[in-house]
DNA sequence: AATGAATGAGCGTTCATTCAT
DNA sequence: GATGAATGAACGCTCATTCAT
């Protein structure tokens, strides 16, 4: 059993290498820059075993788009186990999808293509739904967050307005911006020099508008951004600086 | 004469259906999903005439993405016309942007294809430079109705913001929302029943937070959308309704 | 009468451009550097225009060659009317031929393409037989020449030898270092400093073996060569010197 | 083990299958005429597996012209190694190059077309040059047999001439005449019965012309030729003898 | 006679996938 | 379980040739 399990070690491991590769050949290419014949010979294996991990190439960007959510999943609930007040914890959040996609801007690129590639012929329904589910515990936790600020009094949303779709605005936001700020290299000509402080500001403004307390005009959120980083994700932060 | 101009119809018109068939292969299937093989099949023509009327793939692509800009620009350059205070004008702008994906998106669908796959080296830089040029016009008309709204006493930015980030900001709040519409199937399941409405109420609450006079609290919006629908973009209005 | 006279020369002077096109792009980048389509767009006419002159493209290559060899022909023709003795003439004749190849390399050029390509199939017997004729005619002049100079008693073939194939090692030798010359380009590294020289004493060199009166021990052939370079060739010698 | 090289050996026997049939193809059509379709259809094999022995077209080319080239080397070695007085030696260098075309023609006539082909620039510059070197070397036998001559008192060269203008002869007059013979079957017509009698006659009257010893008139050098065919080179002279 | 849009067989090449070893 | 040779459908693209106007 010991035996089995250093074997089962070793394939886990080498799944993940091809993944690593795979996300690699992904953000570099696109959907055509990934070939199976490439990872084969970047990772000195053969085809075949490559397909024994794998049945098709589309499982493999499932999966990576599934690690990819998974990891953002993690960091958005440690986010939300931050100790304060609704808008301070919904600010780590915000923090928290901010720092993945500047420290993993390959797993963001992922969702991307997954989602202008036509993939799910060729995915089992599991596969799918497993997707949807990480995609909903995600949004189950920043509407959470937006429930407990309704709760204690921080925040009271208009006749019509659910929390989700407060959610559904600042995903919205974060992934309409990162989008546009991966793939377009002409901002600072359109006169946004830092658009991620940008990204920040608009936000910010949105649930000001909403009079989610505290509002900026009362509270250092800069500041606190600052704190959420280095505090609840030192470790992320720390790697960030130093590239 | 007259002969000849019929000529011309019929290659104009063919060139037509080339590229709405291209939309919705492109729609369909992205960058793979869009094989000349593929036209030249459907659309029962030899491979050699499709090629007499594009002479790459990429060429339809961005002929496509041209067309898809100059239309959104064209329907922006109409609402920037409407009379009214500033903040009238960006809802103006707002239901053109809406208006436009929800009436054609395909051709939304194909802005987001041309950010992810690698097009550029088969074009010219004049064809690149004209793309640019639509997004920055875009672009300028946004920012131009903030700066109107500023120096009319409408809206005062804080410190540290220029309209264009602002503008970025309702930019990324409409592409990032729309693009989740148009590739999440699941939007109801999380919560959200109509997207288009939740992004209406949240750009107009970030425009509340700026503080953007009129307030939505002291006016009608809704009723404002409805209007300019209809009087700005009957057709459009009525042929969505009609779908 | 004389407006189809016009018209017949207005047809003829549209068949020589596009030869003399269709030359150079041969010369450019060989059998398939010659396109019906280039031709068509570079003269200005319709591609149905030129097919009203030839055929097919085969019967552009062939016209092509033709045209070479009756210039080939013509220069020949007036070398052997040079007046003096045999070897004069036949220095004559070698004079014509190096001219030639430096006058109208893409002439030659067009030689060795019809003799790689496979061009035969698409034409008619009558064409071909067109081009041996004149091939026939060529090497009639050059033994006829040898044939004099044996009646004159300038030259005596040892048992076994006929004119023709002392012609045939003319042309050989010719045809060989003509080819090497036009294709190799690291002549000069492998020691050869002027090949057009070294074929002239080579050649003489072989005339001397065959003991052709006079040897080249007892009279300046190239002094000769450049008298008949400026009296029997005297515009292409002039041509030739100001390239 | 053993098994492994069969595969091995199948591999092997099977990229000879392709070249030789690229060969035939070429000889048959230029370079239009070879076609990896053709070759996996002929062979019955599926292209990919053409492909996986050849990147691409131009390096099977490469691969004919490096063997033919390799071929013709080692004949010429052989003959040089031939002991007796230079100009037998350089008669084993004729017997080598008139055996090598009439055994190999197909091999002879990959050169030619190489010669006009573009095909440099999709290959490494590697492969240039190796058969650049490989040119130099067979240059470099014949110009060494020939300084030999100097050196032993059977040959002096007039003022301006060098061993490689001799040699350059030498190989215009073989490489010539064995295009002539190759390209045109009209050579009987011309009045030349055995064109290959006819280059040795010419080839060594030229020597003598250069009066290296011994003359032909001193020496039976169609015997000779016989003794080289039959001594140095038995296997291809049996070859040749049976087709 | 002139036009040029239309054709379609053909080309070189790629790559996900299979399967005998 | 690992290998990698073999497959073959598909792709983007070219171009000589035809023929309705």
């Amino acid at each position: 059993m010991e035996n089995l399990t250093r074997k089962q070690r070793e394939i886990k491991e080498r799944e993940d290498r091809i993944l690593d590769l795979a996300r690699r050949m992904l953000a570099e290419g696109g959907y055509l820059g990934l070939s199976m014949d490439g990872i084969a010979e970047q990772l000195e294996y053969s085809k075949g075993t490559i397909y024994n991990h794998f049945p098709c190439k589309e499982e493999i960007i499932i999966s990576l788009a599934v690690e990819t959510m998974d990891r953002r999943l993690g960091m958005f609930q440690r986010a939300a186990e931050f100790v304060g007040r609704s808008r301070e914890r919904i600010s780590a959040i915000g923090v928290a999808a901010e720092l993945f996609v500047r420290l993993y801007p390959h797993h963001f690129f992922v969702e991307q293509i997954i989602r202008s590639a036509s993939i799910w012929e060729k995915t089992t329904e599991k596969r799918r739904s497993l997707m949807q589910s990480c995609e909903h515990r995600c949004m189950g936790i920043v509407s959470g967050i937006i429930r407990d600020g309704i709760g204690q009094g921080d925040l009271k949303l208009p006749d019509g307005i659910v929390p989700e779709d407060v959610a559904f605005g600042l995903w919205s936001q974060c992934f309409g911006a990162y989008s546009i700020i991966a793939t377009s290299d002409s901002l600072p000509q359109l006169g946004i020099s830092d658009p991620f402080v940008a990204v920040r500001r608009n936000i910010s403004t949105m649930l000001d508008g909403y009079a989610w307390q505290q509002l900026s005009s009362d509270y250092d959120y800069q500041q606190l951004f600052e704190r959420i980083s280095s505090e609840v994700f030192a470790d992320e932060y720390q790697t960030l600086q130093s590239v």
